[in-house]
DNA sequence: CTAGTTGCAAAGAGTTTGCATGGCG
DNA sequence: CGCCATGCAAACTCTTTGCAACTAG
């Protein structure tokens, strides 16, 4: 949050301060603001936050639609979805209960597998760019 | 599927058979229709499908944000976060590096934790509310 | 004073809906 | 023939952007 020190920005960061284990939607941010800070300054700043990678912003702005395959046999699988190539891949159905079950052990977590997105690069898009694999852990 | 049998029908059934293992936008779904099923359409009996259970529709409409919690001891562990009470927790360092190998190897995908969340219930919303967990792999 | 920041309103992108037309059975 | 399905356009929702007014340094 680099630029001139304003008190939109005090109020966004004290806000988020107090918060540091929650997610927000844009709305509630908005509203927890209480007006005073206008809806496009919040757009604007938690862009900025997100482009200084101290916010991490999850967004499909489209919907994307697959087939459920051969029936019912399995709808619990995970979806991995390359930041590079936007492809999605599935995790197979036994690795994803696998990792379900360790999950549930450590942390007694239930995952949902309909919800979660897991993010990372796929094996065409490291073989193109080791570059971007080799630093893959930062902003 | 249900009611009258049209043209329309069979056209978005046949390109979704041919094309079982891939996702689609829904601009991906239209265009390869060519113009023979008007856009609306297409939005209605996708969601007709999902509705029947054979599709799967992914879409998070807004964005949703979190902070990344910084100096923490381990870079590589993944969050768990609570759909219920949104709590965030870590998964163990060594839980989550055996997680990211199991995933690069059956699927050769690299995951980034620190683009990650895991979504799911924690341990005390389970408790307090065991219909949720009952259903929660459902559509 | 000057450049970065803000807020409004308008523009965009994706999706849904109202309504009249048209097609299935 | 009656009802459901379709397609267009308008409505909606969330987000971004243009622009004039404002403000930090």
């Amino acid at each position: 949050m680099e630029g001139y020190h304003t008190d939109q920005k005090d109020r966004l960061l004290d806000f988020l301060g107090q918060n540091t284990t929650r997610q927000f939607k844009m709305e509630e941010i908005v509203s927890a603001l209480d007006g005073k800070v206008g809806k496009s300054t919040v757009y604007r700043l938690m862009r900025s936050l997100v482009e200084e990678g101290r916010v991490r912003r999850f967004e499909l702005g489209r919907a994307i639609y697959y087939q459920y395959l051969s029936g019912a046999s399995c709808d619990s699988h995970l979806h991995l979805k390359c930041t590079v190539c936007g492809r999605m891949q599935h995790l197979d159905c036994s690795v994803s209960t696998f990792l379900r079950r360790q999950i549930l052990a450590t942390n007694r977590f239930q995952l949902d597998d309909r919800l979660t997105l897991l993010f990372g690069l796929c094996a065409d898009c490291r073989e193109k760019s080791p570059e971007i694999s080799e630093r893959k852990s930062h902003a």
